[in-house]
DNA sequence: CAGTGAGCGAGCTTCCGCTTGACTT
């Protein structure tokens, strides 16, 4: 018989406690929550109060059998989850669940993995505490009525197998948003004026000196009118500043930064930098991801300085004690460090080692020195206008934490790494020589999209989500197809730049690449239109403040101030009215839009969401009349309800297009569910993405459908007279059987040019019942 | 698999937070 039973979250947890705490003790994990709300219904009972109706998740019900066992052979029972809401509900459900005695149940909590913090921990033992659990059953019940309740919403009026919820139409609003204060982006530009002055350095080489004026001028005219002042002007240094500045570390890791600072630095998706963490922490090499944590165990700062001296000297050194303020965090953790600060490496993939490196970098630098610099700004007068150059210049004097570890900004024009500009030399009353001046025409930033991780950084901040969650609610928003991560290109843009040079002012036009996208969320149609529906009719779910609301409730009862049923009751009652209301008066959506009459019949055109997305429609349908239907077209790849044009709308309509024949039957293009097609003798051919249907002419087709009957060639590798359903092809992941529609895998041991008829028969014989080609096909 | 978009209506979809593998693409 066991004496004592401990239970904890997370496997890798088990082990290195189990190592802490001796032969007494045996150390078991539930992998987080065992049961949940009944799945199917609603699982919460309406009649009762809003009691939940808890089942074991399917997934869990092999470890719940193995912890029943366990803890009936045990004397006591250690309830080791986290110190969180969720922790606390997990203890208590697995209380519930295993049937524990109160005798024989003792709850701990601790929040580093040491070998004191666990004993100090299982020496202050406590009870469950029931508030704290009630605010976690208040959670759970508010999410699932949100989600259960407007999600059949939207199947009945928008379309089915969509979803709403707390996080997610909070996360697709904020893209959503983001997206059209972009279309209403209007651009402003002006004239930026840049100087290069002559001088001579320490060593008495010649020197170069950049500054910017202190104004920017809004016209071509005005900046024009500036260089022909400048033409017969002198140029004096009116004033040197020198101030000293410093640039303090970034806090440790907590899952947020860590995604954000993977994302920037080693272009890591959320979910990756989720899944390449998890395997160091199976491993043993870094402390638990999912936090929201920047704290530091004393062993791991200690750990640190050592290291620290020792690569760098004493002076690099500077304990830093952080504290968490994000909103909603709860402390459950450590920040994200390395386990042991002096492994400087791991073994394992290349993203694990270079995930590692990051963490380690970033931990080592927050307890490092300051950095100290040294700022100088120069100011330049100009004889022959009231207006100032300004050289500004940044030197890096003590590189402190910067040795190891520079943080990233999401924002692309921001220079900011010290040490870049260092300014020669310089004395008030010099004169300076010009050797250029340059008006350039600048136009203003559009705000900038949101990347996974940034929109994580934003949840975050709005205290909506958690750490265990971010990574999944990125993923249902792309699954949903609310949103796309997606690159696109930029345009072609023409800016002014006027130059004075040798006495000479010469304008020229040059061009610029400007809004060009790398991985950045878009939101798709459908994505808008779900938005708009519930931004009219649920309102308050959609507010920012929602989750922030509702956390300061669930604080008052975790502080047993109020009464979680009532608080949802509170809740229930009118938004289940509001529920009602939509669902009988509330129009369809279908993000309608009518985009004007067509020129040549008068008939309307409109785009709409149809059943198999948006589409574009010419004419009206008319019941009554019943006379001509209304034509249809599905708009392309790149088309968006919000911003197709009456011109674009009316080219979807003009396919399919004739162009021909070539031998003797007809060639047609059009587009279809694939994309650009060319149709001929009842084969389809796709276009390349450089070809337009609308202009595609028939000699190009014909090179195409020849590319591809050559193509078909070379895939037979086999064919038999015998038996000509039979055939041996070549296809995307190399040779394969075809027999009646149907695929096999050819064994690797076999090669496919060497197979007789007999070979291929006995591989389908003894081969699995494959998928039909086509997967899901109906009936 | 590529011309769909009308309508009948069965049975299904869905939330957020804890956790890890077992899956397919």
């Amino acid at each position: 018989m066991q004496e004592n039973l401990v239970i904890v979250e997370s496997p890798a947890k088990a082990k290195t406690i189990g190592k802490f705490l001796g032969k007494n003790f045996t150390v078991t994990s539930c992998m987080g929550h065992i049961r949940d709300l009944e799945k199917k219904d609603f699982g919460i009972d309406l009649e009762n109060n809003y009691q939940p109706k808890y089942v074991v998740s399917p997934d869990k019900k092999k470890i719940v059998t193995e912890l029943k066992k366990l803890a009936k052979d045990a004397q006591m029972v250690w309830l080791a989850s986290d110190e969180d809401r969720e922790g606390e509900a997990i203890a208590w459900h697995l209380k519930e669940v295993l049937k524990l005695k109160p005798e024989n149940t003792k709850r701990i909590v601790f929040h580093e993995i040491t070998k004191e913090a666990i004993e100090k921990a299982i020496k202050n033992p406590r009870s469950i505490d029931d508030n704290l659990v009630n605010a976690q059953q208040a959670r759970r019940v508010l999410d699932r009525v949100v989600g259960f309740e407007i999600s059949p919403v939207l199947w009945k009026k928008v379309k089915p197998s969509l979803s709403a919820g707390r996080v997610q139409s909070v996360a697709v609003r904020l893209i959503v948003d983001r997206e059209r204060d972009i279309m209403n982006f209007e651009s402003d530009n002006w004239y930026r004026i840049t100087g290069t002055f002559l001088t001579i350095d320490d060593g008495g080489n010649p020197a170069e000196v950049k500054a910017e004026l202190n104004k920017r001028f809004p016209t071509k005219d005005e900046a024009n009118a500036f260089l022909e002042k400048c033409r017969s002007a002198e140029f004096t240094i009116a004033d040197v500043i020198k101030k000293p500045g410093k640039r303090s570390p970034a806090q440790p890791f907590t899952t947020s930064t860590l995604q954000q600072e993977a994302s920037r630095k080693l272009n890591f998706s959320v979910a990756q930098t989720m899944s390449v963490a998890q395997r160091l922490y199976e491993n043993g090499k870094i402390t638990y991801m999912r936090t929201d944590s920047v704290n530091l165990s004393d062993l791991a700062i200690n750990t640190a300085k050592k290291k620290i001296t020792e690569l760098h000297g004493e002076n690099y050194v500077k304990i830093r004690k952080y504290q968490t303020k994000s909103k909603g965090a709860q402390e459950a953790h450590e920040a994200i460090r390395p386990t042991y600060m002096d492994q400087e490496t791991v073994a394992g993939s290349n993203q694990e080692q270079r995930l590692y490196e990051l963490i380690w970098k970033r931990t080592m630098a927050s307890q490092m020195a300051d950095a100290l610099l040294e700022k100088t700004t120069v100011t330049i007068s100009v004889s022959t206008a009231p207006e100032d150059f300004i050289a500004s210049g940044e030197v890096i004097i003590f590189d402190g934490f910067l040795k190891v570890y520079m943080e990233s900004t999401d924002d692309e024009n921001l220079s900011s790494v010290a040490g870049q500009d260092i300014i020669p030399p310089l004395k008030a009353n010099d004169s300076l020589d010009m050797a250029s001046i340059l008006a350039t025409q600048r136009y203003s930033q559009r705000p900038p999209r949101f990347t996974e991780a940034s929109l994580v950084k934003k949840l975050e901040e709005l205290g909506i989500g958690r750490p265990s969650t971010y990574a999944p609610t990125i993923t249902t928003i792309q699954n949903r197809t609310y949103v796309v991560k997606e690159d696109r290109p930029g345009i072609e843009r023409a800016y002014n730049i006027i130059t004075l040079k040798n006495d000479k002012i010469t304008g020229k036009v040059k061009t610029e690449i400007t809004g060009a996208e790398r991985s950045k969320l878009f939101p798709t149609d459908i994505g808008m239109v779900v938005n708009d529906f519930l931004m009219e009719n649920f309102e308050q779910i959609m507010d920012f403040n929602f989750t922030a609301n509702v956390e300061k409730e669930f604080d008052d009862i975790a502080e047993g101030e109020k009464v979680w049923n009532e608080m949802i009751d509170k809740f229930y009652r009118p938004f289940h009215g509001q529920v009602e209301n939509v669902l009988k008066h509330s129009e369809r959506s279908k993000g309608e839009r009518v985009l004007g009459p067509d020129p040549k019949t008068g008939k309307q055109v409109s785009v709409k969401i149809g059943r198999y997305g948006p589409l574009a429609q010419l004419g009206v349908a008319n019941p009554e009349t019943d006379d001509e239907k209304p034509q249809f077209a599905s708009l392309r790849t790149g088309q968006h309800l919000e911003t197709i044009t009456l011109e674009e709308a009316l080219d979807l309509f003009k396919l399919p297009r004739d162009l021909g024949e070539y031998e003797n039957k007809k060639v047609t293009v059009g587009i279809g569910r694939f994309g650009p097609y060319i149709r001929h003798d009842n084969k389809f051919v796709s276009l390349d993405k450089e070809d337009d249907p609308l202009t595609v002419e028939l000699q190009h087709a014909i090179q195409l459908i020849e590319a591809k009957r050559e193509k078909e060639r070379k895939a037979v590798i086999m064919e038999f007279d015998e038996e000509p359903e039979l055939k041996v092809l070549n296809g995307r992941w190399g040779p394969y059987i075809s027999y009646q529609k149907k695929n096999y895998k050819i064994p690797k041991k076999m090669k496919a040019e060497e197979l007789s008829l007999e070979d291929c028969k006995n591989i389908i014989s003894q081969s699995p019942e494959p998928k039909a080609r086509g997967g899901r096909r109906k009936k």
